[in-house]
RNA sequence: GCCACCAUCGUCUAGGGGCCUAGGACGCUGCCCUUUCAAGGCAGUGGCGCGGGUUCGAAUCCCGCUGGUGGUACCA
């Protein structure tokens, strides 16, 4: 909708609002975390405030340390808002669970006044008519049973009776809402049913518990939410929304519903089932935050070039409802590893090691107090790996030769670059000697002696580096030019090394 | 079943009637560089779902079909 800078809404005094409400119900989702992301960016791109509520109603599904890791992925991410449940804020409480007694009062009034009605109908019933209607082939919704109850028997029901406050929907007509990306929608309200706003109250509680579209547009009203950005699950439900809003006599937000993520697939939307698509499962895999927002903001979201690196705070000037695209995207994670090999070779030697440390802990390689020298180890290594590093996990592996022993290997892997066994011992005799006479250590100054000691035996480069980098590494593929690694070595390991090659060597025809 | 949304390279996307011989990025392939692997450079591969309209002209607008997805809870 690139017609529509501003949401289609005309720029008022008012300060745009939007909000990110997720469910405590589980650690925060990839898909989540992009539609945080969107309406934060949508915020502060308009000048306006993020706020983050918590939609914890649904008491059954409810996941103990959920909020905390909602919370801590977020930040993580480098998302902030301006009022939240950790927070407070000039609108709390944030939390649905705190807030009861307002839903209570608010879907209360719209019983009084004709716009909602208790149901006494038992979930047996319930279950009894969807039932017939599953088997008549009909649209399947509340057939409205207790709607024409007195008003005056529903109140003197209601103090005795279990109930729940059901939305009186227009049986006729049509309802039109307006989505920012999608233009006008019209829906029938007749395949629209009379949904639960608040339900049964439990026994021994003060108040019963809302359902999302019971509370929902009260806290938006509340909170003075002028942007409703979700996933395009609510897309169905939003007629309903506004009905409530109308309902109460309050100016309906503006809504934009994002388009689902699908799996890596493509088939069906992204879910759990999919592997690990919570954000801290790619935060522990070695995914850095920055490459995490990098590529979901351009999962639903392209900018006015063909910039395809972006800083938070670069997206958050030029992000816009105008960039958003409405069809689904897969999330497939090639692009991801090469935005996170990007970013990972950006860092500087000291923030990589910095990123890195967690895992060479957890490998054993370093302590769990890093000493100043395991620091400066970790710091000599880094420029081997930094650029061939994906994820920040691959570090691990790569670097093992240089903390344990090399692994035993075939003395035969020696003859590197169709080297014969006596050329390959002149080469590892030839190095010996570079170690022994080396008055600076470096990968520089060891490279130009070997260069030399090469001519001399009339040997190509390769020819003497590849040996080397086997009796080095034990490998034939590793990190690093074969000099650094010495220089990284240190000449007493590099010796070491190279005397151990000299025996296997000596073995070879 | 019913309701709704969506539809450009394998993937993410640009495109709003002529600038499209459809652009970019990732991936893939090849070449260059090279002491391995990477990184980097260069080149290449590859797409408008189908059928009807409208128009001098359609990837772009309209209709139908097909396909995909979402919703249909006292879940969110």
């Amino acid at each position: 909708m690139r017609e529509h800078p501003n949401g289609g809404i005309q720029m008022s005094s008012v300060t745009p609002r939007l909000r990110f409400s997720p469910s405590p119900t589980g650690y925060l989702h990839i898909g989540s975390a992009r539609s945080a992301l969107y309406n934060y960016l949508l915020a502060k791109s308009m000048g306006g405030q993020f706020l983050l509520r918590i939609e914890d109603t649904d008491r059954k599904r409810l996941v103990p340390d959920s909020l905390d890791d909602i919370i801590n992925s977020l930040h993580a991410l480098g998302i902030q808002w301006d009022e939240g449940p950790d927070i407070g804020g000039p609108y709390g409480p944030y939390a649905q669970s705190e807030r009861l007694p307002i839903y209570h009062k608010h879907l209360h009034q719209l019983v009084e006044q004709g716009k909602a009605y208790p149901c006494f109908c038992t979930q047996e019933r319930l279950e009894q008519v969807r039932k017939e209607q599953e088997a008549a082939k009909t649209d399947i919704m509340y057939d409205r049973h207790c709607r024409s109850i007195d008003p005056q028997e529903a109140k003197r029901r209601m103090e005795s009776e279990p109930y729940v406050i059901r939305f009186k929907m227009p049986e006729t007509g049509t309802t039109q809402v307006e989505d920012v990306l999608r233009g006008v929608l019209t829906f029938d309200n007749s395949k629209l049913d009379d949904h639960v706003l608040l339900k049964r109250k439990v026994a021994g509680e003060a108040y019963a518990w809302p359902t999302y579209h019971g509370c929902s547009p009260i806290d938006d009203h509340l909170m003075r939410i002028t942007h409703i950005v979700r996933g395009e699950e609510w897309l169905p439900s939003t007629p309903r929304h506004k009905l409530m809003f109308q309902a109460f006599g309050w100016d309906v937000p503006v809504f934009c519903h994002l388009p689902v993520i699908l799996s890596a697939t493509g088939k069906g939307k992204m879910s759990k089932r999919d592997g690990d698509t919570a954000v801290r499962d790619f935060l522990r895999h070695g995914y850095l935050p920055a490459a995490l927002v990098n590529f979901v903001l351009l999962l639903g979201w392209s900018g006015k070039n063909d910039q395809d690196l972006y800083t938070m705070e670069e997206a958050a000037k030029v992000f816009s409802f105008a960039g958003l695209s409405k069809s689904p995207a897969a999330f497939q994670t090639d692009k991801l590893e090469w935005f996170n090999g990007v970013y990972i070779r950006n860092l500087s030697v000291a923030e990589l090691a910095q990123q890195l440390l967690p895992y060479m802990q957890e490998a054993g390689y370093v302590s769990a107090k890093p000493t100043a020298a395991e620091i400066n180890y970790l710091h000599s290594i880094v420029p081997l790996i930094q650029e061939r590093m994906t994820v920040l996990t691959d570090a691990v592996e790569q670097v093992d030769f240089l903390y344990g022993d090399v692994q035993d290997y075939e003395p035969a892997l020696l003859l590197q670059a169709k080297v014969s066994p006596a050329q390959a011992r002149q080469v590892i005799d030839a190095a010996l000697h570079v170690v022994d006479t080396a008055t600076d250590f470096t990968g520089e100054a060891l490279h130009d002696a070997l260069k030399t000691a090469a001519d001399k035996l009339g040997l190509k480069a390769r020819q003497v580096f590849m040996p080397l980098r086997v009796a080095l590494s034990g490998r034939t593929v590793s990190p690093g030019s074969t000099t650094d690694i010495m220089a990284v070595l240190g000449p007493e390991e590099t010796q070491k090394r190279l005397r151990m090659a000299q025996q296997k060597a000596a073995a070879l025809g």
